[in-house]
DNA sequence: CTTGCATGTTAGTGGCGCTAACATATGTTA
DNA sequence: TAACATATGTTAGCGCCACTAACATGCAAG
C-alpha cells in the first residue's frame, strides 16, 4: 500500500490511469531511438516499454511522427544544456568557451547519436512541427549568440555572424563524420577535439595557435 | 518484332525474362531514395515501378538493406565523379580545384539529398558491405589525395593530412547544415558557396583573401 | 450517485519485409 | 530435337507494424 501511494505523492506528474503516459513513452522513445535509429524505432517498442497496450499512444499523440517530433524536441532542449553547462564552465566570453561549446556539440552527437540524426536529417513533418522550431532556435540562437558576443568583445575583424556560422559549419561536420566512423577509413588516429580546437582560432581569423 | 529484337541487341545487359531487373531495380531505388528519404522508401514501391511482383527482388538481393548498400555504392561512384569531373574544370592542383570540389560536394548533397544521408547516416548494415567500403574509400580517398597533394606543391607549413580533413570536415558540415535548412533559420540570406570559398584558404594557413 | 470525459484495451484493416511452393524461360547436353 | 538443370518470376501466406473503431474503466464534478 505504501508502494502505490509513494508513487502517487512522489512526484506530481501522476495524472489518471497510468500516472502520465504521454511523458514516460516520450522518454522510452528518447532512450530507443539513441539506442537503435530512429529507423528501427517502433511505436509498439515503446508500448511495451511502457507496458500498455499499442493503441494507447493515439490518446497523446497523433501518429508516431508526433511523437519523434517531441524526442527531437527534447534533443534540442538537451543540447543547450549542455552547451550553456560548458560556456559557464570555461567561463563566458573566453575563447576557451568557445572551443568547450565545440567539444560539447561533438560530445552530445556521440552520446545521443540517434536522436542527433532526427535533430537534423529528420523528415520534414519532424521539423515543421511547433516545439521542434521553437526549442531549435533556441539551441541555435544560443550557439550563435555566443560566438557573435566573443567577436564583438574582442574587435575582431570579420563580421560576427559570418564567424559563427563557418565555426558552427565546422563543428557540425566533425559531428557528423566523427559518428559516422568516417574519420576511421582516412585518419584513424585524429584528435577530433585537439582539430576543433586548432580550426577554432583559425576561423576566428585569429594568428597562428600560441 | 524490331522493337523486342532493339531491345535485345541494344545493350548487353539483357539477361533473362525481364533484362536485368537487378540494375532496374537498383536505379529506381536510387531514385525513390532521393525522392521520399530512405526511411519512407519501400521495396515494394521499386518493384512497382520496375513491373515486378514484391517477391522478385529476392532472386538478386539478399534483403532490403543489401539494395540500400548498392544505391549507398552508386552514391559514392557519383560523387567521386562529381568531384574529378570539377577538379579537371578548375585545373588540377590549383586552389581553384580545391574550392570547386568543395562547391562539387555541396552540389551533391542538394541534388541527390537521400542518398547522400543513405552514404553517412545510414545504418551500420550499409556500411559494412563490400562495395560500399571500396568505392567509399575511393571517394574519400581522392578528397583527401588532391587536398594533400596541393598543400606539399606550394609548401604550406602546416600537415597536410591534417589540413585535407578540416577542410572536409567544414564542406561536409556546410552539406548536411544547407540540405536541413538549419542556416535558413539563422542567417537566412547566407551564400553558402561564397562562405566555403571563404573558408578554405583560411582553413589552408594562407592570409586573408586578396 | 450518476453523468461526462479522459484514458486504456481488444479486435480488426491494410501495408510491408520476407519465405515457401509452384511456374516458366533459357542454355546445355544427350 | 528432346530432356534436364538452372535461373528467374509469381502467388500465397506469415508476422510485424501503424493506425482506427468499438468497447471498457476510472476520475471528477453536478
Amino acid at each position: 500500500m505504501t508502494t502505490a501511494a509513494t508513487e502517487e505523492t512522489a512526484s506530481l506528474k501522476a495524472k489518471y490511469h497510468h500516472g502520465d503516459l504521454r511523458q514516460a513513452l516520450i522518454a522510452a522513445s528518447y532512450d530507443l531511438v539513441n539506442d537503435k535509429g530512429a529507423d528501427a524505432f517502433s511505436l509498439a517498442d515503446a508500448c511495451r516499454l511502457a507496458n500498455v497496450s499499442t493503441a494507447a499512444p493515439y490518446r497523446h499523440f497523433k501518429d508516431r511522427d508526433e511523437i519523434l517530433a517531441e524526442v527531437t524536441a527534447r534533443g534540442f532542449e538537451a543540447m543547450t544544456a549542455r552547451a550553456v553547462e560548458a560556456v559557464e564552465a570555461a567561463g563566458e566570453g573566453t575563447i576557451e568557451a568557445m572551443t568547450a561549446m565545440g567539444h560539447a556539440y561533438v560530445a552530445f552527437a556521440l552520446s545521443d547519436g540517434g536522436v542527433f540524426r532526427l535533430m537534423f536529417g529528420g523528415a520534414p513533418a519532424l521539423q515543421d512541427s511547433e516545439p521542434v522550431i521553437e526549442l531549435g532556435n533556441n539551441c541555435f540562437g544560443y550557439l550563435i549568440q555566443q560566438i557573435t558576443a566573443y567577436c564583438k568583445n574582442h574587435g575582431l575583424e570579420q563580421d560576427a555572424d559570418a564567424v559563427a556560422v563557418k565555426m558552427w559549419t565546422f563543428v557540425h561536420g566533425a559531428s557528423a563524420l566523427l559518428m559516422d566512423d568516417k574519420y576511421e577509413k582516412v585518419t584513424p588516429d585524429l584528435d577530433v577535439n585537439g582539430m576543433i580546437a586548432e580550426a577554432v582560432p583559425m576561423l576566428l581569423g585569429l594568428p597562428a595557435k600560441p
